[in-house]
Order: C-alpha cells, then structure tokens, then sequence
DNA sequence: GTCAACGAATTTGTATACAAGAACATTGAA
DNA sequence: TTCAATGTTCTTGTATACAAATTCGTTGAC
C-alpha cells in the first residue's frame, strides 16, 4: 500500500460518500485508472478494501459496484449507528476533561452560527465535527474508529435527511439537550437523548425511504 | 476478486484468529505467496482487505503486520462487543419467533453438554454457536454482521479466557439467565445479562492483561 | 417475430517484470 | 569499541502481459 493505493481509496471512498458514485453504480476498473492516471493494480486493491469494510460490493468476476442497500438495511444500519452514538455519549458524559467539553461547545457554537444563517450544507459541516467531538469525548478509541466510520459509510443516506422542513432547528435543539446531559455527567440522559437524536423514527422513517426510492 | 483471492483472504484471516499468525507478526507477501502457491498479487489483495477491516496493519513501504493492540484497546474492543451484544438480545427479546427460540435453546444445550464434559474447546465452539442464534434472533442482518466481524476480530484475545478457573461454570449459568430474559420478551433484562456477560470487568480484567503479556 | 445458440469483444483475475524505497551489513574513522 | 556512512540486498509498489470468464451481438431456426 503506496501513498497512490491509499489516495485512490480516499478518492473513491470520497466518490462514494458524497454522491458522485451513486448506490448501485458499477466502477470499472479501467475507467477509473485512466480517470486517476494510474494502472489497474492500485485501482483493484482500493476497491478490495473498499468492498471489505462494505462501502462497495465485489461480485467475482463481475466487477464492483456501489453497495446499494435496500430500506430494512438502511434502518439497521441506523440503528446501529444510534446504539453506538448513544455509547459514545454514555462514556464522553463520565470521562470528558476540559478539552473534550471546549472541544463539544465551540461545535455547538459553530451548530448554532449554521442554523441561525439557515445554511445547511455549513450545518451538516459542523454537525458532523459536532458528534465526532463526542466520540472523541468517550475516551474509547476503538468506539470512536467505528462511530467515524459507521458515520461515513451512512453519508450518502442521510445527505437528504436534514432539508426536510424544520429538521435543522430540532436537531440543533436536540445538540443542546445532548450537551447538558454531557457536561453535567447524566450518562444515562445523554444516552437517551442520543439514541433517540440518531434514530430513525416516526415521521423521518418515511422521510428516509423517500430519500431511497427516486 | 476470485476464489483465489477469497480463499486466501479466508485462509489468512483464519491463521490469525486461530493465533497461527499471533499478533505482531510480519506478514511476508512472498512467503504468503509460495506457501499457498499463488503470485504475490492475489496475497496483496487479501491482504488489503484485512487491513482494512483492522485484522492486520498495513505500514506503507514497509509491510503488514498481524493488528497487535495494546491492552486498552482491547478492553475498549470488549466494550463495544458488550454494547452490541446487548443490543442484540435485546432486539431478539422482543422480535424472537420460533425457529429463533428452538436455535438459542439447541445451542444453549450443547453448551450445556460440552459443561458436563468439562471440555473447553468443545464450550468454546458451542458458545460461538449460541451467540450467532441470539445476533440472528436480532433480525438485524447489518447488527449481526456487526456482531459477527467483531466477535471473529476478538477470538485472539478471548481463546485464553475460558480457561480461568470455573469461567465456564458461570458462563453457562450466565447463558441460562440469558435465554430466560429473551424467551420471556425482557428485552431490558437481555441488554443488562448480556452486556455484564461480555465485559470484561473486575479479575477478569486481571486475567485479560495476563493473556496480552506473554 | 421471438428465442436460442454460437462467436466476438470486453472485462476480470493472476502472473511476471521492473522500479523505488527500506533494511542490512560492511567498512572506515573517531 | 562504538558509531556513522555507504553500498548491497531484500521487499514493496506499480505496470504490463496473458489467461479465463462473462457479456453482448449476431445469426439462425422455429
């Protein structure tokens, strides 16, 4: 693994995540070594690690294509991600230092700055650092490798999720709940506010398969 | 990726959670090579894989090496197994049906058998068995694939455990209070079983830093 | 007109060749 | 004796070549 595998991983996983290779889409091989300048070989060992951790799907001798994941699969992988960030939140509530705490406000601070311009793409911006700031927080960082990345292989769907209407005033509320919880050591509330913040849940389970059916 | 790629893939990953390949072992493409009698480029391939699912570390120009964690990471590694291993029982509490519940009893049982025999290997076998019934019983396909990765990424660590002294006499009891609280549709009584039957806590922790320190 | 079968072309999987960086040993000086 | 420098060797990373399999198109029969 040479700085070119591990730059093309970045660059597909990048592809990936942000949309320009929907669910679904085939990536060939050659294709993308011209697009990169490159030969086949790096190309195929980035795409055997993207398929090992589940961002793309390898058929033998039929390519790889974008993992598309049906709306059951979706859930649970929010699910997931729910039960992990409620971990995370659990932990950061008992062992956060000065730091961690410093680290969460000024997120919150940036949250706030984002919704109070009504920008969203700034708002998804700073509510991710805002929750990777928790995971940081937790003192694990095993748990923090896999919230990171659990987050990142859930980018594409939940791209959407915060243009529903109102959807950014309450989840900025719910960061500041979150955030007491935290700061005052109340592990348990810290978990029950994340869980429920990350869930998909009541209304936003129909939002989330209206994202998945174009 | 082919059957050969796969394979090995396979076989590799089996050598390292078996402890053929104990943590902190170089990894040698060529020797990999001729031992299975392939090319470098498919033991390059595997390779990526597993490292990027964290079963080997991959150091640019320099090789792979087995993953060799510190022991607190490894703790936090149980910890994360704990919490997900909650969430499962939970989950199959309340969603459990009856092929679920007739898979979690057979496997309790032949824990139960290999106890009598007093035969730890066998208990080490069965207990794996009894822990996919309850990831499956979760009907969370992506949880139980979480569930399932972690499990293999801790058998290095966890091959030792069972040996302590009466481990698996209060394992099995640990298992029969499990199926209890599941087959009753205790969800909230699974999560606590569970999670307390994962952690590694009080002289358990004791004897997890002994099998790090050889 | 539809479907099946066969053949060409594209694509994947593996091996090998080559280039570049890292590890190692040998030699020399302090 | 120890340490540093340099050259050799070994290993990794990438490109290319080739083999095998799948896909697609064409042709033919019903």
């Amino acid at each position: 693994m040479s700085a070119t595998s591990q730059t093309l991983r970045d660059e597909i996983e990048n592809g990936i995540v942000t949309g320009e290779f929907p669910p679904g889409e085939r990536l060939d091989e050659v294709q993308l070594a011209t697009r990169y300048g490159v030969s086949r070989t790096p190309v195929r060992e980035a795409l055997m690690q993207l398929g090992a951790i589940g961002l793309v799907e390898m058929r033998p001798r039929r390519g790889a294509v974008v993992a598309e994941h049906g709306p059951e699969r979706v859930f649970e992988m929010f699910e997931v991600m729910a039960e992990l960030e409620a971990m995370a939140g659990g932990l950061a509530a008992r062992r956060h230092g000065d730091n961690d705490k410093a680290a969460i406000l000024a997120a919150l601070e940036q949250c706030q700055n984002a919704a109070e311009k009504n920008d969203t793409d700034q708002y998804y911006y700073e509510n991710e650092i805002f929750h990777r700031a928790i995971y940081t927080a937790s003192h694990s960082g095993f748990l923090e490798e896999q919230c990171v990345s659990l987050h990142r292989r859930l980018r594409p769907y939940r791209r959407l999720q915060l243009r529903v209407r109102n959807r950014m005033k309450v989840s900025l509320a719910e960061h500041c709940e979150i955030v007491d919880a935290i700061t005052a050591g109340d592990a348990q509330k810290a978990r029950l506010l994340l869980r429920h913040h990350i869930a998909v849940q009541g209304d936003r389970f129909g939002d989330l398969l209206a994202t998945l059916r174009p």
